[in-house]
DNA sequence: TGAAACTTTCAGAAATAATTGAAAGTTGTT
DNA sequence: AACAACTTTCAATTATTTCTGAAAGTTTCA
């Protein structure tokens, strides 16, 4: 396989991989292009490259930088705005961790929360409190490891899993 | 608030949760109902109460039962099917990372041993290369975290936190 | 065997999400 | 200030996903 046919062929994964995850399949695929690309990218080229739409394009990129994944840069001597990523695979993990728990895990928490004061005595109620219970105490120990992870490098992470049984 | 309101406010967040998830919303409405229900419901009780078709019932709840989180039971003297899911959060938690699993990380290991042996010597293969063989580092070492996961316990997965610096 | 009870399927409809492209907005230069 | 270079926005379109409901299929039992 030579090289362009090789950056294609992930770029298309990366998108597949993305929108498994409910990250829309163009904003994957852009990040993949910068991953693999040597210098930073302008919108013109990825409308170039993912024949996208320039609309599209922004929109994307502009979510990435939302993320805090992508983020913006200036060629010398060109006028218009360059982004590029991490290509620090652990730094774009925690990256992606960090986004999740603040986006997921805390809504979810005030919801038990919410949920959690239930009236009644009966079985029925007394059943439904300790699911919430144990939802909850589950849901806070993902927090907490995803505390860990988004505070970690990945050494640490690798010590972690050598340590486990 | 009482039994019934938060029972349904638990179903719609539910929901919420799984469509961020890349889970179509209804079929985690489902499995929230299933979850919250003292007895197995059948497919009438989950049309009434989440307000949706027949064929959406059956389609949704047969893609939970091939996800191994529901399955069929049968209610004395009643001839339809019912179904349940296991309330341990634990045990969902494990099936539902063994799936993602299964279904995300053997594809994306496939592509990245394709995309591996790109040739050529220039700089621009060998950062490519460098960058592949990152990820490629990066998901197996997830899929090693993954696979203890889904042997664990709950309590071993406590332990390995508490472990953690 | 036949017919009621129940389940599955799937083509079309409806809902939702993503994308386009052109106009409006902004920034920098002369 | 006027213009060129560039970026952003968003209404309209297109694509994708989900849902419906009725017909076909299956099971159970008298």
């Amino acid at each position: 396989m030579e090289i362009e046919e090789a950056k294609q062929h992930f770029i298309q994964s990366w998108g597949t991989l993305g929108s498994n995850w409910g990250v829309n399949r163009t904003m994957a695929q852009i990040h993949a292009l910068l991953l693999v690309s040597n210098e930073p990218i302008s919108t013109e080229d990825m409308m170039e490259q993912l024949q996208i739409s320039r609309g599209n394009a922004n929109m994307n990129t502009r979510t990435l930088i939302e993320w805090g994944i992508v983020t913006k840069t200036h060629v010398p001597g060109e006028r218009k705005e360059f982004f590029q990523t991490d290509k620090d695979i652990w730094a774009l993990a925690r990256q992606v961790v960090k986004q999740r728990r603040q986006r997921e895990i805390e809504p979810m928490l005030r919801v038990l929360q919410e949920v959690k004061d239930v009236e009644g005595k009966d079985k029925e109620t007394k059943e439904f409190k300790e699911l919430i219970e144990n939802i909850d105490s589950f849901t806070q120990k993902a927090d907490d490891l995803m505390d860990k992870f988004i505070r970690s490098d990945e050494h640490w992470f690798y010590r972690q899993l050598l340590k486990m049984v």
